[in-house]
DNA sequence: CGGGGGTTTGAGTCCGTTCAAAATACGTGG
DNA sequence: CCACGTATTTTGAACGGACTCAAACCCCCG
């Protein structure tokens, strides 16, 4: 169960600069931070369910979250994953619709939600807030649309290779040989959703990559020894 | 060659009311009328480059565009098609980055060019119009996110019957006897792309749909014998 | 009437899926 | 700390949808 906090400062939140919120003034941040409620959550809690009326937004303070889409023949697949500073559920809140997709909790999270009344006084008090939320569409439209490219015009290997990559831009490290470390925060199975795939042919492709030496997967530590013969590989 | 038109009037455009520019006062309207460069243009022709910096967006008055992708390795899609009302190329314009995709003109099209400091002017102006490209933003992300999922989810059979209705609803006609009519504005090549396939797998699987009685194709005229049926189909 | 692009048909192949089972990792209680 | 049961991951074999390559066809336009 969600535990809940007493009170929590925006303003000194560490993810402030990357959110929707940067341009608040303390006076919009003071009535931000008493129209929201923060919550711890444990992996596979989820924010919101596929369907659900849309109350409010989700703002990550830590953690990882999923957005798992369930069809009627019971495919599932991750859409994408939110990670600290991401606002989630704001699409369907600003088109008054109802979710799109189930909001899962994938890491030990701290969200906090801030109801409907509160972002639509904001929205009115400072049109910065709209201006962010623009931005922001913009680039998921982005995200969506070379994802479905992707998803045409490339193989599950170089697909994969791929989001190894941005997955390591997020959650990696460069070693000091020069060598990438990066620890996959999510289940094969979920990783396997999110390339577009099941967890059969991930596992036979990610087995190919390690017998070459290009991705070395152990559990879910990964080794990266060359990130450039990565790159080749993706970029023709 | 676009032929230039002298003068014309958004207050009298009769898509005014679905474009971004639908609140404009009459005196921004002025500003908006001053600052465009309307012009025609042929199946063919293109708006604009996939890789070209941009300087404007396009309003279509009348006609058909598609935006295409085409890969480094030669493979080629359609993305989305725009419609008359839409504005073409804003997401680039807005995130200031180079087009995307290449903007082509599939039927004879009437569209009007309006520059960067018009809209950047115009945004400043009146909120609405930040506000609608929200909205419109949001509508392509849900679009887009909705392809994605389709792509990977529904085999071609089902994904070409839902093109299909998308199309009827745009371009198509209930005959008196109940069934469906559409001609479909553009050639088999680019439905096949628009669909995710290729060429030979869509005549094949349109071969299929007209010896079930389905869908049935005669050049580019379709005919949906029972549009319920259809539907049946392609929601479980 | 003769191109030439678009469309259809045919045959073969491959990537990725499905179904089934083995192997491994993991959490829990003894 | 180990044993056990469960869930996840891996492996194996077979299938299938969609692609590729190649050729025939067709329709439109010069």
């Amino acid at each position: 169960m969600p535990c809940s906090v007493q009170s929590e400062s925006c303003g000194a939140c560490p993810n402030r600069a990357y959110t929707e919120w940067r341009d608040l003034t303390p006076e919009n941040l003071a009535k931000l931070e008493s129209g929201m409620r923060p919550n711890d959550y444990s992996p596979g809690e989820v924010l919101y369910h596929q369907g659900d009326e849309v109350d409010g937004v989700f703002c990550i303070k830590s953690g990882l979250i999923g957005e798992r889409h369930v069809e009627a023949d019971g495919h599932s697949m991750l859409v994408r994953l939110h990670q600290p500073g991401s606002t989630v559920g704001y699409q369907e809140f600003l088109t008054k619709s109802t979710y799109r997709n189930t909001a899962e909790v994938l890491q030990p999270s701290h969200a906090c939600f801030i109801d409907r009344a509160t972002i639509t006084e904001l929205l009115i008090r400072d049109p910065s807030v709209g201006q962010r939320f623009l931005q922001r569409s913009l680039k998921d439209t982005e995200d969506m649309e070379k994802n479905y490219v992707s998803s045409k015009t490339m193989d599950l290997r170089r697909r994969l290779l791929h989001l190894i990559l941005v997955l390591y831009e997020r959650f990696g490290r460069e070693e000091l040989d020069g060598s990438g470390f990066l620890k996959v925060p999510i289940a094969k199975k979920d990783l396997a959703e999110l390339a577009g795939t099941v967890p059969e042919t991930l596992s036979r492709t990610i087995k190919k990559l390690r017998t070459e030496n290009l991705v070395v997967f152990s559990g879910n530590d990964v080794v990266i020894p060359d990130l450039d013969a990565v790159l080749d590989e993706i970029y023709d």
